[in-house]
DNA sequence: AATTATGTAGACAGACTTGTCTATTTATTA
DNA sequence: TAATAAATAGACAAGTCTGTCTACATAATT
């Protein structure tokens, strides 16, 4: 090994960067061997397609935001503090991605039914969170008295992905804000 | 005129069908002569660009789906009747297109920021949406004793807007079936 | 030190993209 | 009916895209 990073590390690397900023479509194969200078046929040695790229991207994506994301929920003690602290790790990301969205969803709108690989990572992805929370919920209501929400979890959920797809439209915090409130009433 | 319908019209149905079906990006110029049977000059006659394609084709759909959305809630009488067929709405369409989701979101995947106009066109689309709700909750309050969730109208209109992302990520209606019962909840 | 593996540089194929332009034909209007 | 307007067919430019292939250089290993 040199001292750079190895060549496939920089091609996921500027895929990272690209495939966010720009949408997976509009972005070239071109583009990514030029922004992380390595050359084409090491591309096509590490990964067998565009597409194959594109699965290895979300797939480091997932580990990455969970981490992150899990990583910012442990911070707080008990499971009330931790679902209203999704909503502040959205509104972290959000204003520092400058609302670009969802990596996910927006991946979703470029492939469509393209790639089943890629639309498998996704719906994976989403159900993980979806049951992360239901978790979450089922920890506050074991301690605390029972809700008289049904299905709060998924309410929950719903208000999530509204947060991140409603602030990329506005370019502004304010569902993110709203969600978290709506929330936080629900919880009390 | 002939018995057909003009060019102009033909273009905009093809563009219609193949915009939500494949995607704006993926979806180019030739393929819509080809599927409209007109020809390319009469294309760039018509419409300048591209993107003027793109442009005129969201304000028929803002149009068209504004007239469809205000035409099934007219059915019903009451303010609450009418913000809960809003979802019967959803769960009625997304069933019938094969939840490919919501046009104006997909498009502003697609294109990101590379068209102002496009985008400004979504942005004010989802606007309208959002005072809709505005003021059917503001009917329901004064008829009715006040509700105790503070903005009532904003998290109804994002869990509308959840519904359809979400019924197109799981392919399935229950995100809108949820968010229908959790609405019904909020206005009980 | 010689061999093997890995990466680089870039030409190339074949297909696609938007947009322009010419030449011809079909409709509409004066 | 003649003049004008609108639509058609398709070649063409200039660029993009993914993926393959050859030739050469650098790195790691035996």
């Amino acid at each position: 090994m040199k001292q750079a990073k190895a060549p496939k590390e920089r091609i996921l690397e500027t895929a990272y960067k690209l495939f966010y900023a720009q949408g997976y479509n509009v972005t070239g194969i071109n583009q990514i061997l030029e922004e992380s200078g390595v050359a084409k046929a090491s591309l096509y040695q590490h990964f067998g397609s565009k597409e194959d790229l594109g699965i290895e991207y979300i797939k480091q994506v997932r580990e990455d935001w969970f981490q992150s994301f899990e990583s910012h929920l442990s911070k707080k003690e008990n499971p009330k503090q931790k679902l209203l602290a999704a909503f502040d790790f959205l509104e972290m990301n959000m204003t520092l991605n400058n609302f670009r969205g969802c990596r996910f969803l927006n991946l979703l709108s470029d492939i469509d039914a393209t790639s089943k690989g890629m639309q498998t990572q996704i719906v994976e992805h989403k159900t993980k969170l979806r049951n992360l929370f239901k978790t979450l919920v089922k920890q506050y209501t074991n301690e605390k008295v029972e809700l008289n929400i049904p299905n709060a979890h998924d309410i929950i959920y719903l208000l999530f992905e509204a947060a991140i797809v409603e602030s990329k439209v506005y370019r502004d915090v304010w569902p993110i804000v709203a969600a978290k409130k709506a929330v936080t009433n629900m919880l009390t």
